[in-house]
DNA sequence: TCTGGGGTCCTTTTGCTG
DNA sequence: TCTGCAGCAAAAGGACCC
């Protein structure tokens, strides 16, 4: 059996611990209402308003305007998401978290220790309330997917079980929607074939929706339909991408100006992969125009990275291959094709040249810099443009 | 009316090579 | 020399999740 673990309205709930006048308000968490963005989180009070995660903040203010909006804080909320991962891996050997705010913990041959796991599942609920005052959602069943279904069943702060004989009747009735992988899209593409419920998904003929769905997408589908899933729960996971996205408060047309943002952005990546310890293979330029059509170009490099000078001229070369006509409102650098280990052969007896070493030094002191004071503090875009000194002639 | 930022995974298109 | 084809990798886009 798997226990899934997910806290409730996370962010809004840390907030409203930190400040308990906040308890009982509609508590929403996320961008400027003035400005451009959307909701993180809010709590359930603002629920009740229509208010959901990912609605324009803007949306949100309309429908709640005497709500308590506060800015996102991150480092709090990692602070706290790591005692409770701490709580779940003094549980069990194999924790494999989601995101901030939930986990798969994999409960086999651990009876002996907490009981079945349905009192294992207490157990945890107990010690994360008791630790981090606040509350979690549990599901145990015998699978991933359904660990986090019956979590969702149960929110908030819930513990529901899935028991192996009960999976069908449970998975039925439900919407389509509940399934993972099964969001806006593609619910709204079964609904119009006339598929609404899970039931209905299973006994579905795949010959009703060749030209569709993939032959692979509806065979996944049908086996969560079916509650079939035989992913295990892994412990690591290495990153398949790092990145850093910006949007802009007002749309920008100066060519002068993205490149400035590219370089900030190039920075922030280039200093997630070092202190993880990748590099990448390949760099991703993502831009929105302001009719908010997103478009990303990719170029792959003969040489693993992790230097901010790479990543930078990448994402202005990406660009300046094709300069979009209309003004933009976000622009992204991302990092993929990560690999570890050591840096690749060289092509050299010598090693890399000596600009690439002197330019791997300012980088590495300008992270302990950033690790010391503050992520956004150290913005040396001076020093990453600096040439070598040009030689005097005689 | 307005739509974040960090990701994963999958499909399709395109260009190269034998 | 040209064409068609298969296989592959890179590139691009899209759907989805929190």
């Amino acid at each position: 059996m798997i226990i899934h673990v997910d806290m409730d309205a996370f962010y809004a709930a840390v907030e409203q611990r930190e400040q308990p006048e906040l308890v009982g308000l509609p508590v929403i968490v996320g961008a400027d209402p003035r400005g451009r963005g959307v909701v993180s989180t809010c709590s359930y009070e603002a629920r009740v308003y229509g208010v959901r995660s990912a609605m324009p903040i803007g949306e949100a203010y309309r429908r709640c305007p005497q709500g308590v909006y506060l800015p996102v804080r991150m480092e709090l909320y990692c602070a706290v998401s790591q005692t409770v991962m701490e709580i779940l891996d003094s549980f069990s050997p194999l924790v494999e978290p989601l995101s901030i705010d939930e986990a798969f913990v994999d409960a086999a041959g651990l009876e002996g220790l907490f009981g079945p796991p349905e009192q294992m599942a207490e157990r945890i609920k107990a010690e994360i309330r008791a630790r981090t005052k606040l509350t979690c959602s549990v599901g145990v069943a015998p699978n991933k997917f359904l660990a986090k279904l019956a979590t969702e069943l149960g929110k908030p702060d819930g513990l529901t079980v899935i028991a192996p004989e009960r999976v069908q009747a449970v998975l039925d009735p439900l919407s389509v929607q509940r399934v993972f992988g099964v969001g806006r899209r593609t619910s709204a593409l079964l609904e119009s074939l006339g598929i609404h419920t899970i039931g209905q998904l299973r006994l579905a003929r795949p010959d009703a929706l060749t030209g569709h769905v993939s032959v692979q997408g509806l065979e996944h589908m049908q086996r969560l339909a079916r509650g079939e899933d035989d992913r295990i729960v892994e412990a690591y996971r290495n990153p398949k991408q790092m990145s850093a996205e910006r949007t802009f408060m007002v749309d920008i047309a100066s060519a002068a100006e993205i490149r400035k943002h590219l370089l900030e952005l190039a920075q922030d990546v280039g200093h997630s992969l070092r202190r993880r310890g990748f590099r990448a293979r390949s760099v991703r330029l993502k831009l929105r125009t302001e009719d908010f059509v997103t478009s990303t170009r990719t170029r792959s490099l003969a040489r693993a990275t992790d230097s901010d000078r790479v990543l930078y001229r990448t994402a202005c070369e990406l660009f300046n291959r094709t300069p979009p006509r209309r003004r933009l409102r976000l622009v992204g650098v991302a990092a993929a094709d990560l690999r570890t280990g050591p840096e690749e052969e060289q092509g050299t007896l010598f090693g890399p040249p000596p600009e690439e070493v002197q330019q791997a030094t300012i980088e590495r002191t300008v992270d302990r810099i950033r690790d010391r004071f503050g992520l956004a503090s150290v913005r040396p875009a001076a020093l990453l443009d600096r040439r070598p000194p040009r030689k005097r002639s005689r």
